[in-house]
DNA sequence: GATCTCATGTAATTAGTTACATGATTCG
DNA sequence: CGAATCATGTAACTAATTACATGAGATC
């Protein structure tokens, strides 16, 4: 991101937030003594930039930087994938559930990622996406939600045919 | 797990391995200390039951345990969902790649659902899965993959074509 | 007799969140 | 002048993984 120009903790933080939050998210918490790794690590260079008399650390990349960054990008190791999907576990264990509350449970799951495509759609219609490959990924949540949704309308119809 | 008869850390850890894994995880070094919290919250009871020289502790769910269970599966908050996707957090930053390590981005990604796909469907073909809420979870994460290899043979298309 | 599975645990480490604390600038 | 936004940081905590350590029973 620093790579993109989202020079300061804050504005990092807010592009994660508008961009790979669904698929990676980060908390502030952990972005300001990233940077400072990074910056001792030599792949980003600080330099203070206050606006009147707030400080504010401006990083830009570094070439060893950007090594690094194309290094990740084309490495032959298998990506992390992880999901951590609570209602999903919940319905793992719906068998001690009475129909309704099955169904209850089934419901939360389709509001979750409807509303979650509803949020994507309307995104996905207003931004103008000067990167394609942030678009590209917002269209990935966009499809993973739609498709879970629709899992969801399916199932439901399955909970309450007990 | 407990309520459903994995009654030694090691089966649940199994059952886990099984059955959660693909959207709730967990490994050995945190399912031991949980069982005994669970034992000192009174949630579950444990009983020596040692085979030959070898320690075991077999646990078993309390009425107070049904009770929190009944709880969590019915309460009203929203249900955690996080995805950790490096593939596609990969893709996001495609911009400063050659249009051939792109591709390669994409196809690595298209593996891994497509191998998870795979092994999904031998597990469902072969199991007599005797809970419904098992074999449906698992068509879930089926059918989430299948829907995910799906999606990267489409984006495959789009990102060569640059 | 070797290897695999069953079985339990700890220690060290890593990762990450949440809450707190502060304060200037900008805009209406 | 008040509220929202920009901006940085720490401390406490929670969660979780990995690696290490051990050893018996079962199977081939």
């Amino acid at each position: 991101m620093v790579a993109e120009g989202h020079s300061t903790g804050y504005a990092i933080k807010a592009e994660i937030e508008r961009s790979t939050r669904l698929f990676w998210g980060a908390s502030v918490g952990g972005i300001y003594p990233e940077l400072r790794r990074l910056t001792s690590a030599g792949l980003v260079a600080v330099r203070d930039d206050p606006r009147g008399l707030t400080r504010r650390h401006c990083y830009s990349i570094t070439d060893e930087g950007r090594a690094a960054l194309h290094d990740w990008l084309t490495d032959g190791s298998e990506p992390l994938f992880e999901m951590r999907n609570e209602a999903l576990l919940r319905l793992r264990f719906a068998a001690v559930l009475s129909p309704e509350d099955r169904v209850a449970l089934v419901r939360r799951l389709h509001a979750l990622h409807a509303e979650r495509t509803r949020l994507l759609e309307e995104r996905l219609q207003e931004d103008a996406f000067d990167d394609v490959y942030d678009r590209m990924t917002a269209e990935y949540a966009l499809g993973f939600n739609r498709w879970a949704a629709d899992w969801a309308t399916a199932a439901e119809a399955r909970v309450a045919s007990d």
